[in-house]
DNA sequence: TTATTAAAAGAGTTGAATGTCTTTTATTAC
DNA sequence: GTAATAAAAGACATTCAACTCTTTTAATAA
């Protein structure tokens, strides 16, 4: 439903909330590592995510990704229209090229009703919520 | 969320159940007209549903496809199922490779509802029903 | 039985997402 | 300032769904 690049940063942001302070980083290999993906592709997501803001990098000894407290207030929500944009959740589930109020599909109010749902739960989960509920 | 080739089959189907019989056959020109595909590749989505028994086909002068009666009973689920598999509704949402009732994401319980619902639905919609409740 | 029609089959192409490899840049420690 | 470290950047490769084009097979009609 969601791409593997919004996984991956799922991932790799909760290991880094876990994992990291500002005089703690992790670096790409330690992070690869522990997310089992190649650290050059990991590279370019963790590169975006920094660019977007969603945590700090810093280069050479001792460098390394990190986040700090307060970030770890960003939602998945937030994770995820970074990532994919909001297209997907935008579209007749069944794939009707015009399916909107005045001429739905028999499927369009209840996708509606639960893609709300779900869009309304993540943008309640914070990456530190997330992080406090699941166990590795 | 599902494949362009469900989206494309659901139509095709639509339109063979309004447009068919077996005395009025539709014939793959006349099908990808007005599902606006190019009858090349819609041929092989049909030559896959006739294959598997979802409508019918014959070749040669005044051939084509039609529908039968008891046919449009079938469900816009089976179609689904048909052309996708059923994997794309089997997995965790946010990615996560294990990911299950012991050890939930905090997405886990509700899309489990969500998606319950969702596939209840399209259980319950034949392809009649389907024509009957959408203006094209 | 031959020409025509129309689906079936198969080979090839494209584009976007995913993934790999190499080079460059920034930072630190000495 | 020089060597080492580690992220950033960019070029290249792979994969798969989606799509195109060509050939074959089956059915009909005359």
């Amino acid at each position: 439903m969601f791409s593997r690049t919004f996984a991956y940063a799922l991932r790799a942001m909760t290991y880094i909330a876990q994992e990291s302070k500002e005089d703690q980083k992790v670096s790409l290999d330690e992070l690869a590592t522990s997310i089992q993906l190649s650290p050059h592709y990991l590279g370019k997501i963790m590169q975006e995510l920094v660019r977007k803001g969603f945590l700090n990098s810093v280069k050479g000894p001792g460098g390394g990704f990190w986040l700090d407290k307060q970030r770890s207030d960003i939602t998945i929500y937030q994770l995820l229209n970074a990532v994919d944009g909001d297209q997907i959740v935008n579209s007749c589930l069944m794939g009707r090229l015009k399916c909107n109020a005045k001429n739905p599909c028999p499927m369009h109010d209840e996708y509606l009703i639960c893609r709300n749902r779900l869009i309304d739960l993540m943008k309640k989960t914070s990456i530190k919520k997330w992080n406090e509920s699941i166990e590795l």
